[in-house]
DNA sequence: GCTTGATCTGAACGCTCGTTCAGTTAATCT
DNA sequence: AGATTAACTGAACGAGCGTTCAGATCAAGC
């Protein structure tokens, strides 16, 4: 009972990461089988075998492939001007992006612990790459005045620690619009380090 | 080779519950097992059954405990004030409780989907109340006019998120002291929910 | 000094884990 | 039509899992 129609690999590959994603987000990594990732794709579990060479690079892949798209959309996303209007297009960035892929949000500072050492190394440069875009924005608003901000790098981390917390509470349908809490946020975040 | 000297049941029931604490933040419920704690503790396996009927009231008596002693040191440290003295409290209570628990704190975080549902119920029901005490601080700031909150729940969301960040990059005899960043933070708190 | 009972060991239970692999199927190529 | 091969199955491997329990050990009470 194999190859039922037509060539798969190119829908069964995507579909094994997307399952992986998925069940690791919701019940984290050392929870999930590869037994529940092979179920969730309609596959045995030998099958998975074909696309990842073991069930460390199916996390590491995730993480990987979320921090390079999250560093590309928002080299994309900074389109420059004064800081604090960076600062305004990074915070309704990071919150729209995130809320769009909260699965990868969660995996991507949830399983950090889960990564081998070298893995984990190479994912930290770039989780400090996206901090490094953060913290020079508020460098910039020091240098520039608007921001008062006694320790940039102290301050990016409290940032992102709060703009985070959003997909950890936050769902469509609720109390809330995504543009209203976009905008709260965006407010705190604003008078948190206005000078 | 049992019951070496004394009587131990007072001293290796703590330590399980130390050694449980220690494993969960360090490498996550699911990836403990118990012979891992046994062997913390320098038991084994079976013996852990003395002083939990199971894996899962391990977990969740250390996150019960937590929370019952957390709400009650906040329930002391508000000496009550002006809302703007109420809010510095619990920000300084909130960042020093946790820098001294830093292991409490994980788990009762990112533990809680593995809990079983009714006692997530349960402890849900204590972190809400928590977090409401933050949440009624913000609303007599409102009242007060020393607070411009647009919604005192979302703040309060956002407000723990950013605080409880602290943990996971803080380090003891790092660049900057307990007092530093506990200021630092309030600063930003104190800035963001401002009339 | 004998009994009692709290404390722990060590082996076992059935189960699931990540991973491997020989074999099967069916779409494609010649 | 026959050969090839990508895609997958199903069974198996050794290891570890949570949990149970009969038995061993030793401090304390009589």
């Amino acid at each position: 009972m194999a190859r039922k129609s037509g060539s798969h690999a190119d829908i069964t590959g995507p579909k094994v990461r997307d399952a992986a994603l998925k069940l690791f987000a919701r019940d984290g990594y050392a929870a999930v089988s590869m037994r529940k990732i092979a179920a969730e794709v309609g596959v045995q579990a030998g099958a998975l075998y074909l696309y990842t060479p073991d069930k460390q690079s199916l996390l590491f892949d995730l993480m990987k492939v979320h921090m390079e798209e999250l560093l590309d959309a928002w080299g994309q996303a900074d389109t420059g001007g004064s800081p604090p209007e960076r600062l305004e297009a990074f915070a309704r960035f990071h919150i729209h992006y995130h809320l769009d892929r909260p699965d990868n949000i969660f995996i991507a500072y949830m399983e950090l612990r889960n990564l081998d050492d070298a893995n984990f190394a190479e994912i930290e440069v770039l989780r400090r790459r996206y901090e490094q875009g953060l913290i020079d924005i508020l460098e910039a608003g020091n240098a520039s005045g608007d921001f008062a901000v006694p320790d940039p790098k102290l301050a990016a981390m409290a940032a992102i620690s709060m703009l985070n917390g959003v997909t950890t509470w936050f769902r469509d349908g609720g109390r809330l619009s995504r543009e209203t809490v976009e905008t709260i946020y965006w407010d705190m975040l604003r008078k948190s380090v206005a000078a």
